[in-house]
Order: structure tokens, then sequence, then C-alpha cells
DNA sequence: TGAATATATGAACAGTTATTCATATAATAA
DNA sequence: TTATTATATGAATAACTGTTCATATATTCA
């Protein structure tokens, strides 16, 4: 699947297609084919806002293989414990992390695959500065 | 490089082990190793919350194959010339597309491969809803 | 040269967000 | 029961963000 993605690259014809300022734009740009619907766009940019804060990404990083309770998420990444719920509450709502409850403890996990994924991309990508 | 984060799966000695509320709390729980540090978890959150925003995705998406101008962009994304510009600027600066001046044109396309992972990663999160 | 086109940018404003504080709920221990 | 611990949440506030508007720069064309 992600194979894909690389396998699909720019194509010389495309790049030497262009209609900027042409008289007859009456005709789609074939890069309309890829143009997200709003739907698409709004779904996938609150996934990554959902990542597009420091300490989220603190609280990402202690759980990647570990399962960890509010306490001490909060302790390690050092925030208050209301502040991490709060945080906890939009990871969840994005379905990047889950919930298990035991007790009076609620233990967090990362929520499947592709948060580690995008994590380890992510990072591949700073680290190319 | 992919693979090597699905094969780091939570191991179940990790999982039961977690010291919240213990008594003596001096040593710090093990997911204190993979705890970011201040300055990659900034660059990292402003990787992301540079996607974060439905119209930046949108950019993105219609530059997944194609090189457009700035004009062409606008009217693909149905954005004002100055909104598109400012937006791109600041993907620009997150090297999440790169720009080539030709005359008065200025051509974008993505940076580098990530761009296209992260876009396909984030897209398979959220269809599985 | 002057007009038109393509892009960039600063300022301002509206909308959003992350934290704190106070407090609520829930489970356990004494 | 009361006290303690763990977590969640609403309200308020300060900081941040995305757009628009006006304008600037740069290139091409007539």
């Amino acid at each position: 699947m992600l194979a894909d993605v690389q396998s699909e690259e720019i194509q010389s014809e495309d790049v030497q297609t262009h209609t900027c300022g042409e008289a007859d734009e009456r005709q789609q740009h074939p890069a309309a084919n890829d143009l997200l619907d709003d739907d698409a766009a709004v779904d996938l940019a609150e996934l990554f806002r959902a990542m597009g804060d420091g300490n989220r990404m603190k609280i990402i990083s202690v759980l990647m293989h570990h399962e960890l309770c509010v306490h001490d998420i909060a302790s390690l990444v050092d925030m208050t414990q209301s502040a991490v719920s709060h945080q906890l509450r939009g990871l969840r709502q994005m379905r990047l992390v889950k919930s298990r409850k035991e007790g009076r403890h609620v233990y967090y996990t990362l929520d499947d695959h592709h948060v580690q994924q995008l994590f380890q991309v992510g990072l591949e990508h700073i680290k190319g500065k």
C-alpha cells in the first residue's frame, strides 16, 4: 500500500502539461482527479491536527511501546493531570489512542499501527533537515 | 523502516508493569526512554500541524501526481490566490512542498516521498472508521 | 514605456485551541 | 461512613491560526 504511492511518480507528460493562463480554461486540469472532497479533507486534517501539538506528540511517544495510565503519562511528559486528560480525550476521538479501565485506573495505548507509522515517517522527515 | 515499527509490538511484560501510585516513584518508568525531547516534539508537531487544515490537505492532494502553479492550485481547490500563497509559504517552510520558478510562474511539487506516505497512511486511518 | 498577469506579503479580524482552575465522578482503603 | 486516589470535564482566558484586503514585486506583452 505504501509502495503504491512511491510507484505513482510524477509523469513527465503531466509536468509539461499546464493550462495556467490559457484562453480556454473550461476543461479541468487532470490534477482535479486527485482533489480530496470536503469531507475527506476535513477528516484528514483533523487527524493531522490531533498530532499537531508538542505535548500530544510526547504523549504518543511514551505510548509507542507501553500501556500507561493517565497519572504515569502526566508525570512522564510533565503535564498536569487535567491537561493530559483533556488531550487524551481529543486523541481518543481521533482514534489515535484507546483506553481500558481497570479499577480506578484507565490505561491507554496507541489505537492502531497507523499511529506508529505516521509517527515514524514524520520523524524521518524532520530528521532529514 | 515502516516494517520495524510494526514489529516492535507492545510486550506483555511491559503491559503488566506499571508503577502508578507505588510508594517508590523515584525510578522512572521504562517508557521514559521513548519520550521525545522538547525540540523533536515541537518539530514533529509543527510538521503535522502543517497538514492539519482541510485546505492545505486539498492543496497537497492536487500536488500528489502533478506539478502546478499557484493560479492552478487556487482554481482547483477553490481558494483565493492570496490564501493559497500564504498556505504555500507555510508548507514550504515545513518542507512539505518545494517550488521552481519559470518566468512569472512558480511551480510547486511535493517535497519528498514522506509527504505522500503521510498522506496515504492518514487516508487509510480515516477510512477505517 | 505602460498595461496585464503571476505571485508574495503585512496588517487586521474572526475563529480556534491549550491550558488552568475548580469541581465532579468513581473506585478503593481505613 | 469518611478520606484518599484516579480520572474527567465545564468555564474562562491567553495564545495562535486562517482568511481577507490592500498593496508590493516581478515578469511578459504590446
